[in-house]
DNA sequence: TTAGGGTTAG
C-alpha cells in the first residue's frame, strides 16, 4: 500500500471529491478493501458529508444502519454528521431521534448540527427551544451557535437580547455572526441595528455586503441599495453571484436599463452566466425594461431552466401584452414537466381572459383544484382565485365565475368588482345591480372600479334613470368623485338610448372632455340613430383630437354613418380620404374554442369546409393552426 | 463533526 491519505483514495476511487455521492455506497466497503482500507468512522462522516449535500436519504440510511452494526455510532463526531444528514433530508424526526439516544453525548457540535437544521427546515422556534435546553443543561454555545440561533429570532426583543448575549460573550464581532444579525434585524423591522451592527464589524465581507443590499431593497430604499453596491466597489470588494442577482433586482425595479446592461457586461466578465438564478434575474430585467428579444436570448441560453426562468420570460411576455407568446410558452413549460406554481398561474390566466381562451383557463383552473394551488388552511388567495373568477367572466362564463365568488372564504372589492364587471359586460344589467346591492349589504365599500361596472352595466341594459342616479350618488352617498370613464358610461347610456342632444351637452360640460374613446361613444350612438348631423360636429371633434394617419375608427365610424343614412356620396369619400392618408383599417375577427381547437372568424373569409353547417350567417372562418393551443 | 446570502406576480 502507498502512502496516500484514507481521504486521497477514498476520493481517487469516486472521482471528483464533490462527486462522493455518485459511487453506490454499497460497493464503498468492498473497493476499500482491494485497497486494504478498512472503512473508519472519519470516512463514515466523509460519506454522511456528501449525502447530505446531496439530499440522498436512501444512502445516508444505507450508511446509518452499517455505522450502528460497526459499533461507531456513540461517537460524537457520529452523531453530529448523522444529525446534519438528516437535516439537510428533510427528516428532522429522524434527527431528534439520533439527538436524543439516551447512550450518546450531546455536546455542542450535536446542538449546533439540531439547531441549524431546525432553523433551515423553517422550524425556527423549535430550534430556539434547543438553544434554551442547551442553556439549561450548561452547554457553552459557541462562534457555530449563534449564527443559527440568531436566525431563529422572529421579534425584536428576543433579538435584543441575544445581541447582549453575545456582546457578553465576545461573539459580536464574528462575520457569520454578524450577517445573522444584520439579516435578522431587517427581518423585524430593525434597520438602525442592522446599520449599526454593520458599522461596527472589524471584518466585512461580501455575505455582510450583500445582506446590506437586500435590507435597503427590503424596506424600499433602492437609492441606499445602490450607493451601498457602489461603495463595495470602491472598498475593492469582488462581487459574489448573489450581489449581481440582488442589485439587477434593483435597476429592474427602477427600470434603468443602461444600469442593468452594465450588470449583465459584469456578470458576463465574471463567469457568473452559467449560474441560473443570475440568469432569471437578467430576464426578468430585460422583461420588465421592455427588452423581450434579449430576455428570450438569456432564457435560451439556460441549460437548467428551472421554476424561476420560465416563471420570469411568460411575465416578460405577458407585461408586454403579447398574451400569445404568453400562452405558447407555457405550454412549452408544460412539455418540459416543469411544474407551475402560483405565479405562473396568475400570470398566465390574465392570458387567457384577454383571448377568452376559455378552454385553457378551464384546464389551468383544472390544475389548480388537482393541486390545491392558492387554497391555504385559513385563509385562500384572494387574489389567484380573482385571476380565476375575472377568466371566466372574461370568457363569458358567468355561471363559473359566480360558483368560485361564492365559494370564496375571502373575498376583497375586487372579488366584487370582477362580478359586477362581468355582468354588465355580458349584458346582464339586472344581475349586475343585484351584485352591487349585495356588495353594499356586506359593508364593502365600493371604489371607482365598481361604479364604473355598475354604468357599464346601465348602458347595456338601458336603465337610463338609474344610471343618472348613481352618478349623483357614487359622490354624495360612497365618495367617489367621477372620472372620465364614468362619464364615457353615461354618455354612452344616453347615446344608446336615443338621448343624443343630452349626451352631446354632458360630454361638452365634463371636465377632461378632450378623451377619445368619450367622443367615440357619442358617434357611435350617432351612427345607431342615423343622426348624421350631430355625427359630423361629433368626427370633427375626433379629428382634431386624434393624431393624423392613427387609428381608423372614426373614419369607419363616419363612413358607417352617411350609409346608414342613405349619404353613399359622403361615406365614399370617407373611404376615400382614409385611402389618400393611408388610414388602414385592421380587419376584425372573433374566435371560437370548439373540442379540437381553436375557430378565428374574420370577415369575408370563407375558407372552412364546414362553414355552413357551423355558422349561418356572413362570416365566415378558418381553422387556426396554432401549435400553441394544441401543445396543451 | 457544526455557521451567514440571491432571482419570478398581483
Amino acid at each position: 500500500m502507498n502512502q496516500m491519505s484514507k481521504k486521497t483514495i477514498i476520493s481517487k476511487i469516486i472521482g471528483k471529491k464533490h462527486h462522493l455521492f455518485s459511487y453506490p455506497f454499497f460497493h464503498l466497503p468492498s473497493r476499500l478493501l482491494v485497497f486494504q482500507i478498512h472503512y473508519d468512522v472519519a470516512t463514515c462522516n466523509l460519506f454522511l458529508q456528501s449525502y447530505a449535500n446531496h439530499k440522498n436519504l436512501t444512502k445516508g440510511k444505507q450508511l446509518h444502519s452499517l455505522m450502528v452494526t460497526s459499533g461507531f455510532i456513540h461517537l460524537p463526531s457520529s452523531i453530529t454528521s448523522l444529525i446534519n444528514m438528516y437535516s439537510k433530508c428533510n427528516q428532522m424526526e429522524e434527527a431528534v431521534l439520533v439527538f436524543h439516544d439516551p447512550y450518546r453525548e450531546r455536546n455542542v457540535f450535536a446542538y449546533n448540527a439540531i439547531i441549524a437544521g431546525f432553523v433551515a427546515n423553517g422550524l425556527a422556534a423549535d430550534g430556539f427551544q434547543f438553544y434554551k435546553r442547551m442553556r439549561s443543561v450548561g452547554v457553552m454555545p459557541d462562534k457555530f451557535t449563534f449564527p443559527c440561533v440568531v436566525r431563529a429570532c422572529c421579534e425584536f426583543m428576543e433579538i435584543r437580547k441575544i445581541h447582549g448575549c453575545l456582546f457578553k460573550m465576545g461573539l459580536e464581532l464574528n462575520v457569520f455572526v454578524g450577517s445573522a444579525l444584520v439579516n435578522t434585524y431587517l427581518k423585524v423591522d430593525g434597520m438602525e441595528d442592522a446599520e449599526k451592527v454593520f458599522e461596527e464589524l472589524p471584518e466585512r465581507d461580501v455575505v455582510l455586503w450583500n445582506a446590506m443590499i437586500n435590507g435597503y431593497i427590503k424596506i424600499g430604499h433602492l437609492n441606499k441599495a445602490v450607493a451601498v453596491f457602489k461603495k463595495m466597489g470602491e472598498e475593492g470588494i469582488s462581487l459574489s453571484r448573489f450581489t449581481t442577482t440582488s442589485i439587477l433586482s434593483v435597476f429592474t425595479s427602477m427600470g434603468d436599463i443602461n444600469n442593468g446592461r452594465a450588470i449583465h457586461g459584469i456578470v458576463t466578465k465574471m463567469g457568473y452566466s452559467s449560474c441560473v438564478a443570475v440568469s432569471n434575474a437578467l430576464i426578468d430585467m430585460y422583461g420588465k425594461c421592455k427588452h423581450n428579444k434579449d430576455a428570450l436570448l438569456i432564457f435560451e441560453m439556460i441549460n437548467e431552466k428551472d421554476l424561476f426562468s420560465w416563471n420570469s420570460i411568460i411575465s416578460a411576455h405577458e407585461q408586454c401584452g403579447d398574451h400569445d407568446g404568453t400562452l405558447r410558452l407555457f405550454g412549452k413549460m408544460l412539455a418540459s414537466r416543469v411544474l407551475p406554481d402560483v405565479i405562473t398561474i396568475t400570470v398566465v390566466l390574465p392570458a387567457c381572459s384577454h383571448l377568452a381562451a376559455l378552454m385553457h383557463g378551464r384546464e389551468i383552473h383544472g390544475y389548480m383544484i388537482v393541486n390545491g394551488l392558492g387554497k391555504n388552511e385559513n385563509s385562500d388567495d384572494v387574489l389567484l382565485n380573482n385571476a380565476v373568477m375575472d377568466m371566466y367572466a372574461k370568457c363569458g362564463c358567468m355561471k363559473n365565475a359566480g360558483i368560485i365568488f361564492d365559494l370564496m372564504r375571502n373575498k376583497d372589492v375586487a372579488s366584487w368588482n370582477i362580478m359586477i364587471m362581468g355582468y354588465a359586460m355580458h349584458g346582464y344589467g339586472t344581475e349586475a345591480l343585484d351584485m352591487f346591492h349585495r356588495m353594499c349589504e356586506a359593508q364593502i365599500k365600493p371604489n371607482v372600479v365598481t361604479f364604473v361596472g355598475v354604468l357599464s352595466a346601465c348602458s347595456h341594459a338601458g336603465f337610463v334613470h338609474q344610471g343618472r342616479s348613481f352618478l349623483t350618488r357614487m359622490e354624495l352617498e360612497f365618495g367617489v368623485i367621477p372620472t372620465i370613464e364614468h362619464y364615457t358610461c353615461i354618455i354612452d347610456m344616453l347615446g344608446r338610448a336615443g338621448q343624443l342632444g343630452e349626451a352631446y351637452d354632458l360630454a361638452q360640460r365634463i371636465p377632461l372632455q378632450d378623451n377619445l374613446i368619450l367622443w367615440m361613444a357619442l358617434l357611435g350612438a350617432c351612427r345607431l340613430h342615423g343622426n348624421a348631423e350631430l355625427g359630423n360636429v361629433v368626427g370633427e371633434k375626433i379629428r382634431q383630437l386624434e393624431p393624423k394617419n392613427c387609428g381608423s375608427g372614426s373614419y369607419i365610424l363616419m363612413s358607417s354613418l352617411y350609409g346608414v343614412v342613405g349619404r353613399y356620396e359622403e361615406a365614399l369619400e370617407v373611404r376615400r380620404t382614409m385611402k389618400e392618408q393611408n388610414v388602414k383599417k385592421t380587419p376584425g375577427c372573433s374566435w371560437i374554442e370548439l373540442k379540437n381547437g381553436l375557430y378565428v372568424f374574420s370577415m369575408g373569409d370563407r375558407t372552412h369546409h364546414e362553414l355552413n353547417a357551423l355558422i349561418n350567417c356572413l362570416c365566415g372562418f378558418q381553422y387556426f393552426h396554432d401549435e400553441v393551443m394544441h401543445s396543451f
